[in-house]
DNA sequence: CGCGCATGTGAGAACCATTGTCAACTGCGA
DNA sequence: TCGCAGTTGACAATGGTTCTCACATGCGCG
């Protein structure tokens, strides 16, 4: 039976005041500095949990970090700023039609799937571009 | 300028007899078996360089561990069994169209994706259903 | 209200894939 | 063949994540 602790509500605090995908260690430090003393095992088991609840949404970046963010419970995937990390939820039906479909076609049974697009948002194309 | 050296072509060879994808350490135990030494950091710069050159396909596992696999050079996807590790190359035209148009319509530029399917093949549902 | 205990916590160690170091080695153009 | 930039590999170091285990505590129950 899983307990109510000041430690997990602390974590999952924090995912309602920020914004896109940050790690464990990230989330730790954010407590920290806040005075807010969560052990970063506890902190890991947290987003975990939140993660298999459905309530955090995980990525991984290139270097295989886990990264988490607070999404919608509905499916959807995510446009993700290579520069700065920006995201953008978004759906695609036919793409999810296209996956089972091609599954299915290959014999292959309880379909699940990733789909991740990387880019430069326009405010980093902009940053980057000579002023003037 | 790029050298053409025994532990390179080793490396490279063993990509040419393996089905699926395999880790940098994977292949660094098959050549020790075949009593041909190439060194550990050596078979990781080596992957690396042939994911780099496209002659390796690469994926992170669900605990951060990179995969490669020798693939076609077309752009394409993967449906992996969780199960046994199978995998087909899939192709899906309007997904790519689809990933950029999304992309573009949020203002992203220098669009990528990554994109996989996961289930059980058919052989490991056999394997699993009870005998007879 | 407490009690009891299953659950949860956290400091620190362990894990383990990957990367860095650097002296020795070698492919290959000149 | 020579010379050296590119390459190697034993080993150390990194760093994210998981494990350990003694201690703390939420909470159902009496
Ligand atoms: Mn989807
Ligand atoms: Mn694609
Ligand atoms: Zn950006
Ligand atoms: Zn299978």
């Amino acid at each position: 039976m899983v307990r109510t602790t000041r430690q997990r509500t602390a974590v999952a605090a924090v995912f309602d005041q920020l914004e896109g995908f940050h790690s464990a260690q990230e989330v730790h430090a954010r407590l920290r500095a806040e005075g807010d003393t969560v052990g970063l095992s506890t902190v890991y088991r947290a987003v975990q949990a939140l993660a298999d609840d459905g309530e955090l949404d995980s990525i991984r970046t290139d270097t295989g970090e886990a990264l988490y963010r607070r999404c919608s419970t509905r499916h959807h995937h995510h446009l993700v700023c290579r520069s700065c990390g920006r995201t953008v939820e978004v759906e695609g039906p036919a793409v999810e039609r296209w996956a089972d479909r091609v599954a299915d076609e290959h014999g292959f049974a309880d379909v699940s799937h990733t789909l991740e697009i990387f880019g430069t948002c326009a405010a980093c194309r902009d940053a980057a571009a000579p002023a003037g």
